[in-house]
DNA sequence: CACTAGTGCAA
DNA sequence: TATTGCACTAGTG
């Protein structure tokens, strides 16, 4: 866009079409609202954007540090709604904020920051944070107040950084994965929507056969998506047994209706008809209309603010949670195909989580285990059952599985006992045999919690903390609570780090070698890249050998790879 | 239109 | 009475 043009910006789509035709990395001024004077850095009065295929990704500046990047480019577009006001001169714009040679804050930094000093904080609203960590009063945001305390919260990154150790968390991790993400938001990923539309149609008939069937089984016609008309059907009308309850009333969940599908028919349809229905709703009717018209792809967030233990997240659409599980299921993932000529690579890491735990234990048996190249889960059921690991049966070797993620998310034997379907008193037993097995997971995790309770925060292996002040409530609830975040938070927080660090270094190298390869997802212990067919062996070895050496450990990082034609086969 | 509750998808 | 997320529908105000 030239300089002079006007662009009018009155809705989301607008702003939306109006960002892909600019050149990736150019930035673009953008007035904020109400502002009618010049560009004044006080007031933090310009946004600069770097075009986001449909959507803005707000490099500097910006009415609200809280918000994620697509946050406050609706609340621009809002706040600019109905009104025709921007237009204005955009490169003169862009080259006054140039010529001021960066001294603006860059507001995504900054706010990388505050997530290092308490990723756990709830909210990012700018006036909390400043009252946090600038010991300022909250609320009041004059004007001219949220670009001083942008400014000051900037300013005093580094002292506050090093005071916590974080520096190299921030330079070599936080910071550049920023440029990573947004590279990914805008590359996008391309969907076959007509995969996508036959599916559609065919959960419709599914659904509709599956409607009738439920009416016929309760007597009456209803809505299957309420759960209160269908907890009165099921508890009140047909007197089904009560297996559990809500805050408001009888729980319908799917556990639920498993119970009650041994004595009834109905449950069983009901679950049909909830597994179809999520489907069609949340997946194969929605993802059509967030593929982007100018780029066809669907361009998702990932958010880095979010998340308490430092992983990202993903949204409009969330992308971290596309189905898998199920052969149903994965018809949606393998709508996800890459361009002609390209193939998926996806290279996940192999039980990162319970290889950081034999890292920061340093349980023997587990590194041991790890070294060996065992099946882990064999390896813990042979310990825990008291078998050799060759007569290890598959219904003990899920039970080991189960035990030993339990473990990680900090589970009570009640917890375990539901996972596994048996009583709490054997998950006890079990629970008890594999802390025997394994003492040093148990005097970490003890320590862990210990730690947490006198320092007020646990870390990651990089230093990421994660406050914990219900490890001191008075209250058992909470502070169990409490205890199982300060458990799990390191560890699912330095498998998060790693993963940082792989991505980082994945966007290096790919720019380095210049390769056409992009990295398109992460989805959490998984990086999915586009490649050109050419380039798939060359990317096989570049990711396993960058990923499985993102840090060393006392335990090997294992990566594998596969590669395919769309999202289901990889 | 904003919000909560219940539910279910992923790692 | 298992960790971290996001988003759907129903229902309320």
């Amino acid at each position: 866009m030239a300089g002079g043009d006007v662009a009018t910006l009155a809705d989301a789509a607008a702003l939306g079409q109006y960002l892909t035709q600019i050149p990736a990395g150019e930035p673009v001024a953008v007035e904020s609202v109400g502002d009618g004077g010049p560009p004044d850095p006080a007031i933090s009065a310009v946004g600069l954007f770097h075009p986001s295929a449909g959507s803005a990704q707000f490099v500097c500046a910006g009415p609200d540090v809280a918000q994620s990047a697509d946050e406050r480019g609706r609340a621009l577009v809002a706040a600019l709604g109905g009104r025709t006001l921007v237009g204005h001169d955009v490169k003169a714009l862009a080259e006054w904020w140039l010529a001021r040679g960066g001294t603006l804050p860059p507001v995504e930094d900054t706010a990388v920051v505050a997530y290092l000093l308490n990723p756990a904080r709830t909210n990012y609203k700018l006036e909390e944070v400043c009252a946090e960590l600038l010991g300022e009063g909250p609320g009041i945001a004059r004007p001219g107040t949220r670009g001083k305390w942008i400014w000051d919260l900037w300013a005093m990154a580094p002292r506050a950084l090093a005071e916590v150790g974080l520096e190299r968390l921030y330079e070599d991790v936080e910071r550049p994965l920023i440029g990573v993400l947004a590279e990914m938001e805008r590359h996008g990923i391309r969907v076959d929507q007509a995969r996508l539309g036959e599916f559609s149609r065919e959960l419709e008939v599914h659904l509709e056969r599956t409607t009738k069937e439920i009416f016929g089984l309760a007597g009456e016609e209803f809505n299957i998506g309420s759960p209160k008309q269908l907890a009165y059907i099921l508890f009140e009308k047909l007197k089904l047994p009560v297996v559990k309850r809500t805050k408001t009333g009888y729980s319908t969940d799917a556990d639920v209706l498993e119970q009650l599908a041994l004595g009834h028919e109905l449950p069983a349809r009901i679950i049909e008809h909830r597994t179809l229905a999520k489907l069609k709703s949340t997946y194969a009717d929605a993802l059509p209309t967030l593929v982007n018209p100018t780029t066809g792809r669907i361009h998702t967030s990932f958010n880095q603010l979010v998340a308490a233990t430092g992983r990202l997240s993903s949204s409009a659409p969330n992308l971290q949670n596309i189905p898998v599980r199920t052969e149903l299921g994965r018809r949606i993932r393998a709508a996800f195909v890459p361009e002609a000529g390209r193939r998926f690579l996806a290279a996940d890491y192999s039980q990162i989580e319970l290889r950081i735990l034999a890292h920061v234990s340093g349980e023997e048996s587990l590194i041991e285990a790890f070294r060996r190249g065992e099946d882990i889960h064999a390896r813990t059921a042979s310990e825990v059952f008291g078998v050799p690991l060759d007569a290890v049966t598959p219904e003990q070797r899920d039970i080991a599985k189960t035990t030993n993620f339990s473990v990680i998310y900090g589970v009570t034997a009640f917890g375990l006992s539901r996972g596994l379907d048996i009583s709490p008193k054997q998950a006890q037993e079990f629970l008890d045999r594999f802390f025997a097995r394994h003492p040093k997971v148990k005097a970490y995790l003890a320590r862990t919690v210990k730690e947490g309770r006198e320092r007020g925060f646990v870390a990651t292996l990089l230093g990421r903390r994660r406050y914990l002040p219900e490890l001191r409530s008075g209250n058992p609830n909470l502070r169990g609570f409490g205890e199982r975040m300060a458990t799990n938070a390191p560890i699912q927080g330095t498998a998060a780090d790693l993963v940082k660090i792989a991505m980082v270094r994945m966007a290096a190298e790919l720019r380095a070698h210049r390769l056409e390869t992009r990295m398109l997802l992460q989805v959490h212990d998984e990086l999915l890249f586009e490649v050109p067919t050419g380039e798939v062996e060359r990317l096989r070895a570049l990711a396993t050998e960058v990923m499985e050496s993102a840090v060393s450990l006392d335990v090997p990082l294992r990566v594998d790879v596969k590669v395919g034609d769309d999202w289901a086969a990889v």
